[in-house]
DNA sequence: CGTAACAAATGAAACGATTCAAAGACGAGT
DNA sequence: ACTCGTCTTTGAATCGTTTCATTTGTTACG
């Protein structure tokens, strides 16, 4: 069984010093047509390839970029994944993908983790209390960028969408379209969510006849948005809300299920339904999904960028990039009633 | 600005040799009380943190799993992911997930990137033809287990779910409800598409008046299925088939959408509709629909298990785990005509 | 012919951990 | 006092690469 052959290796084979071969790697111009030819030829002999830990130890420093997201399973989050991955790999570093699952000491886990791999930076949805910690990893070097987080300046950069505004959007078209009794589901205890409610109060405040009411669901996903459906329905139409805005579009999308699925509510006629993210099914749902979309593309890359930034100045210089979220209407909340 | 400390620095602060730090990590048993209080204690005050490349080097091996799927977004490999990554971190072992977006290329860049971290092993849903690649691999110790698609036995370990078989039962339970004009709808380019068709056109021969049409999807989406639904809504009723089986749930959805948007067809009434993996979002669907589920846990820890197995035998012994899928039934397929 | 200038190749040192043969410490038994 | 065995500690060697000060080779020019 042949095992990996080594640079020494390589270098014998071709009858040159090891320094030779690393040049070829690394600095072909440094290298003769015939040297390199020979050491070429005897790389694809031996079927040599590099030990990246060999080379992270002697540069000090992995290749490598560590990302900690809340939820993978969440098409928010995948998508930033993925434009960060993209951005990484146009720079000539891997992403480290690690699933805190809203867990502390699960985070915990991947930033020892990241720690120990020496990687270049850290991209962080942050759930834990994890400020000491950035600051401890920025004495080492290790640069931190905040994802979907404002961040305090002088600590670190931070990549961010303005959540109070989005709220202020949807709920602000909401009531453009006349309604005037609206309702929040969400879970608000999650910073994001706090500041959409936020938002969404301010724009309430604007117009004197308007209200709205927070339903609090259990949890972010599809189901806790039917749970939600379902209360409503079961409600005196009178008493039901004009218009739902959601604080995300897997619950907007499980009320929809619940509301249409009984058939005695209609969207938009009756309630006007909003979510949040504009994840790829909105579009896709029975009754197509107004939403507020995030520029996740625009997110994963300048969160790459702000930590090449970072780099570069040694980690002294920190920015904050907050993106402004966009409106997208659609059929769940069409014109009738304005 | 403080740089990391090395296992040196340790031995120097504690006033010990370097070998009896390394010991207080790796063998605790071996070091005296008083030595090993006062090693941690100077680990504390440095901040010490395991430079794992330098580990690496030694050991001459990583604690990393590869992990190579088709594509991240689809729920169906991300649960896949999930379980093979609790099941290695049991192991004390980190999966580093590459996505190759069923590209023979990137599938190829992911590859060299594994071995040149020197993975332990590697866990692939192949795109392009790589049993040459494996070959070399085993030859140097790493140990391939091929996931979502059978192995030649005599060369590699696989995990697969028994697609014809799903595939018949599919089809077996429309047949059971009386229907007998059959659609397939997916990409039969696709290997694990064929072997669901397969066993379609199986079930299908077994009934005498029975017949599938296949209609070829662009894709394996919801917008995919939607252009497959909006087609049969086009249709005379009377041509339309009267189940239409799909060979995953996005296309399943995707051709709900377009049915139940028009509201000239109704599912189960006028056709039965029935999915393939049995995502979160099938259960929830705005008519709930019935699939056959792939059991992506038993998948992921599986694959774990055997690349263990693997590594045990030295790479010489390899094992096919072959799983069996599930009907679900919903109301996608109620009763309604039988 | 001598030498300056440049290009190419060399090989030892360094990165930070683990390993392991050897040395040291200490008590028990004779 | 001496030996033996057990437990602890030591520190040099090692993994595979990159780096860089030197050496070697080649060409050009006075």
């Amino acid at each position: 069984m042949s095992q990996t052959a080594s640079i020494k290796d390589v270098a014998t084979h071709a009858q040159v010093a090891v320094g030779t071969v690393s040049n070829v790697l690394n600095y072909p111009d440094r290298v003769s047509q015939r040297t390199k030819e020979r050491v070429l030829k005897s790389i694809a002999e031996l079927g040599f390839v590099r030990n990246d830990a060999a080379r992270q130890l002697r540069a000090g420093q992995s290749r490598t970029i560590g990302l900690i997201v809340l939820d993978v399973g969440n098409p928010f989050f995948s998508s930033v994944a993925r434009a960060a991955e993209d951005a990484a790999t146009a720079l000539g570093s891997v992403v480290l993908v690690g699933d805190s699952g809203q867990d502390a000491s699960r985070e915990a886990h991947y930033m020892d983790l990241f720690q120990e791999q020496r990687v270049q930076g850290l991209l962080i949805s942050p759930v834990g209390n994890v400020a000491e910690r950035i600051d401890t990893l920025r004495e080492r070097g290790v640069p931190t960028v905040l994802v979907d987080e404002l961040a305090d300046t002088d600590r670190c950069s931070s990549v961010s969408v303005d959540d109070e505004e989005g709220g202020y959007l949807a709920a602000k078209h909401v009531l453009d379209l006349g309604r005037r009794r609206l309702a929040f589901v969400g879970t608000p205890s999650i910073r994001q969510v706090a500041s959409r409610l936020k938002g969404a109060q301010r724009a309430v405040a604007e117009v004197s006849d308007a209200s709205v009411e927070v339903l609090d669901s259990a949890g972010q996903t599809v189901l806790a948005g039917r749970q939600v459906g379902n209360s409503l329905v079961e409600r005196a139409p009178e008493l039901r809300p004009e218009a739902v805005f959601c604080s995300n579009d897997l619950l907007a999308l499980g009320v929809m299920q619940s509301l249409t699925m009984l058939r005695t509510v209609r969207i938009p006629e009756d309630i006007a339904l909003i979510g949040y993210d504009d994840i790829d099914f909105a579009i896709s749902a029975v009754v197509p999904l107004s939403s507020i979309r995030q520029p996740t593309e625009a997110l994963g890359r300048t969160a790459i960028e702000l930590l090449a930034e970072e780099q570069e100045s040694g980690g002294t210089k920190h920015r904050s990039v907050v993106f402004t979220p966009e409106l997208v209407v659609r059929q769940s909340t069409a014109g009738a009633g304005s």
